[in-house]
DNA sequence: CCTAAGTAGTTGCTAGTAGAAACAACATCA
DNA sequence: TGATGTTGTTTCTACTAGCAACTACTTAGG
């Protein structure tokens, strides 16, 4: 059975038991619910501002910071493990929407690079500027600089030890 | 039934701009793919030793905290954040899996009340069961108690900031 | 009592998605 | 050159969400 759209938001529960309530799995429970609320007011204002969707950031923040705005197909594909299938039609709409062109991998025939246009420039940084507003209003108020010092320990060995569990160390 | 999503994950952003490393966003980030990677280990997890996917299991949750293990069906909409004609074919699902049943809801002739089966409780508290312990193995051992009290406070008040400007305070 | 308007839930339809597998074009290396 | 592997696209299938139409019921007003 194939869960789609909703898993946007269900592989970020919205409920969860809240039964014990001093325990430490609550921290992280809260760390749940401030990223699905906070992944929602990102993409209304993405939306509002930016009229573009978080799907997009992924890509087009991989194509700018790489090395002449552009990359292989495969290595996009890579960066936002997704199957090559999807990228191809990530960027046939990043295309027709003139944020992103392709052209060829020069010394391999076979490969094509996709690269960011000055427009896809522009929608990224608008994209970034949006993004990091949203950070700004919603998170460091909420954080002195100690605790986010705290959180971003702690959700560093999270982050690598899962990426361990999952093969993908790095 | 299986379930996998982009959505799931470019929702939930792979890449972010690491460039400059001692700001407080970074702890953001952080939290960020470390819900990521965590989501997806949880993912594994529930798949391999309970036969089901996430997107399950808010829906079970709520049904078994809530009294007699039954919601209406519009309670149970508005509590996953949900459309109704989502939560029917949801509930669909769920009903020929075996774990839900549909039965009147009493007074109101035109309501219909979802109810756990037997089976279903047993289904959510195979799923709870995995759901902590992915948590305890992957969370707890990087977080000491004063740790985790810090990203408990620090998440409760990201939270509660998203949700008042989605205008859906609580 | 009867009708009009509203509500709960379901279903038909449409537009959209992802992934597997088939495919064409090219590369590599014997 | 020919065998094999890669890269990226396309086809095909299976599934999804949401709108709008629909059924069945309830409630308010005359």
């Amino acid at each position: 059975m194939r869960d789609s759209d909703h898993n946007a938001r269900s592989a970020t529960l919205v409920s969860m038991p809240t039964r014990p309530a001093n325990d430490r799995r609550q921290a992280w429970y809260a760390a749940v619910r401030a990223h699905g609320a906070l992944t929602e007011v990102m993409e209304q204002q993405l939306e509002a501002e930016a009229g573009m969707s978080l799907g997009w950031y992924d890509v087009l923040v991989n194509l700018y910071l790489a090395p002449g705005h552009a990359l292989r197909m495969s290595e996009l594909a890579d960066a936002v493990l997704m199957s090559r299938s999807w990228l191809t039609r990530r960027i046939d709409q990043l295309e027709r929407a003139g944020l992103v062109e392709r052209c060829s991998a020069g010394d391999d025939g076979r490969g094509v690079r996709a690269r960011l246009t000055r427009e896809g420039k522009r929608a990224y940084l608008r994209l970034e500027r949006v993004h990091s507003s949203v950070i700004d209003a919603h998170f460091l108020p909420n954080a002195t600089p100690a605790e986010a010092e705290v959180v971003q320990r702690v959700m560093n060995r999270v982050a690598a030890g899962a990426r361990r569990e999952l093969g993908r160390p790095e």
